[in-house]
DNA sequence: CGATAAGCGAGACGGTACGTCTCGTCTTTGA
DNA sequence: TCAAAGACGAGACGTACCGTCTCGCTTATCG
């Protein structure tokens, strides 16, 4: 299942005797609530709660039994959503993994439907208390793996000790969000190229 | 005043003879709506348009007559609130340049009063047509100062011909922005200087 | 309970097996919002939706879900109001039973919190078209019961064929109302036994 | 002119020396707006000082400068329209007399443009205090004429001293307006002479 | 197998805020 | 000095959602 869940409802009170009794959770109900909320995060049409359920064919008190807010919704999906992408592959270089990953995370993110639910989650967890913990999560998970491609990059030698590996991550994931929130350029494959080149140059120019 | 300001209510049709009848529209109390915008959204607690009417002692009305929507009310109070700021100076070199403009930018954006208004601007304009209007002249006049300092370095011969600005400008901001609603880090000093000696770096490396 | 109401909201798609699902209609806040309306509507204060809403302790929603206009609430208070009303004797003569039943209206009518009601009711009745066919309704059942009480009276053969009984009621509500809307003079019990002998007079005199 | 009229906002200071200064009242200004408002009376729009002003071409100051509030003025205009009303002829007989002034009145109320006006007359009037005097002053003048006729009739020795003459015109004109509000029937000229017959029968039923 | 304990769809509830409309007042400008 | 134009403070309108609370039902698990 997918770990970051917010499951924070049952479990109150700690029973030792009855681990659970009653009616199952029903898993149809749980990934109809999340693929409509991606659906409807994708048509700008504005989004709500009450929407998700009608559509779904759900109680609204369903989502609210399982996630304690709209904006944990918004990012659960998005979580969910992004659970399913693969790994950059190890191509041996810091170039080539650089712009693997790049290529590979702008490439996901400018699908419209994950770049909506990536707005909407940025939007909630600017209100959303839970939501923005939530997306903290899902952004240090990302920041997680491009740091590891760094680390064995550095281990091969190819990163000085200098090199500020936090500040590239945010110029990288920066120039993602920015583009993406501003909509002044796209997430083009040349740019995320462009990119890789650039924070290349970057990192080895420290060697100086 | 603004230039930015909308103003799209009166005027349909121009009529040359009478440039205006009735009463003049009031200052104080357009500037009393945009200084409680800014100070409303700086107490966390949930903005709307009716508080800003009642605490600037003002009818919904006039709001509403004025801007839009409330995200154009939060973007116009944004682009009011950064008129005030004054430009970066020309220090003669490129590395002096960008640590001014990175260091000023950052000190400005982290001011709390500031950065609130920053996040609660890009938040409006993912759901308000007029707003994301409104923030992309807001960043594209930010853009184009910066524009500006790089092409007097690149007049001075500091910058190569293959060097990418715009991607530079995106990794800058983009930084700025990805902190900022992220909050994993701060928008400090030291890190306006790290990321203006990161992009010096980026920027002469493209020489090779 | 009250035949009268409006309830045109639920029910769309007649079912068997479930014949209502949620949660049932909050008795108490319904007749909170009807005693809010009636009391609201007597002080001579503007009344409001805003006003009945706050002073129940019920969500404005609750009302529109509901009742489809201000009026409609006017008229079902009114309504509601007089259906505790009792009704007039048999007296066994026309003339006894006219009185009894004019001094029973006219004393009705006349209790400060109902004439503000009337009021209210026709005058929200002149520009909603709901309230107007609810005090239609209303008018026409209070217009039954007299007409019932002269078809008795005709079947003891104290009412002449040539009798215009619709004219006759006319005249008995008409003079209600016309007090009560201009205020010129009090629907004192005199009244309505003077004007009982006045009627009582006029239909004898068809007998010529 | 209009006697009725108010004209309580002028006269604020009373300056001896300077019987009048100033552009005279424009009577073309003042006649348009009570035109109009008895034309946006018939549409059965919702009617709004500012929809008279604009449709007048005319400021809205204009109309409050002379009228102190809506209602004022939905009464002036009411009162202005029967103005041009003609009085019922003298025919020498009670009966006559009776019929020929209901029917009169009937047909006046049931011109659709005056009924709209009558019905916002009294509606205004139950809102607002200067409407309901001005309603009052109207309604007395009706009466009047009816009392004169009556009175009339008196002197001629066809009313008995018995006879309740105020009640009698209650009913005449209870009938035209309870028929007008509710719209269960209309002023019919059949209508007018029956009511007409059952009066002169109620008051020489008197005489036993 | 029956009792108990959830989960579920449906939808009413108290609230908050939206953006609109109108009231009656105030102010500017041209005639 | 007047009148048109129109901005203003005030406040109600009716709608949209929020997150919570029932209602009557269905479905697991335990004794």
């Amino acid at each position: 299942m997918n770990p970051v869940e917010v499951r924070n409802k049952p479990r109150a009170k700690s029973r030792r005797r009855r681990p659970h009794t009653g009616r199952a959770r029903n898993e149809v109900a749980r990934s109809a609530i999340l693929a409509t909320t991606l659906e409807l995060l994708s048509t700008r049409s504005r989004f709500s709660v009450e929407a998700v359920a009608a559509h779904a064919g759900v109680g609204k008190q369903t989502i609210y039994r399982w996630w304690p807010s709209k904006g944990a919704l918004v990012l659960d999906a998005l979580i969910d959503a992004s659970a399913k992408d693969q790994p950059a592959p190890d191509t041996g270089t810091l170039r080539g993994d650089l712009r693997a990953l790049l290529v590979t995370t702008f490439k996901y993110a400018s699908d419209p439907s994950v770049s909506d639910a990536l707005r909407a989650g940025v939007t909630e967890a600017q209100v959303d208390v839970t939501a923005a913990e939530m997306l903290r999560r899902f952004v240090d998970g990302r920041r997680g793996a491009f740091r590891r491609m760094l680390d064995r990059a550095r281990s091969r030698g190819e990163v000085p000790q200098t090199a500020d590996i936090e500040l590239i991550i945010d110029q990288a994931f920066g120039v993602l969000w920015y583009r993406l929130l501003m909509g002044h350029r796209p997430l083009s494959r040349s740019a995320a190229i462009a990119l890789a080149e650039g924070l290349v140059g970057q990192i080895t120019a420290c060697r100086d």
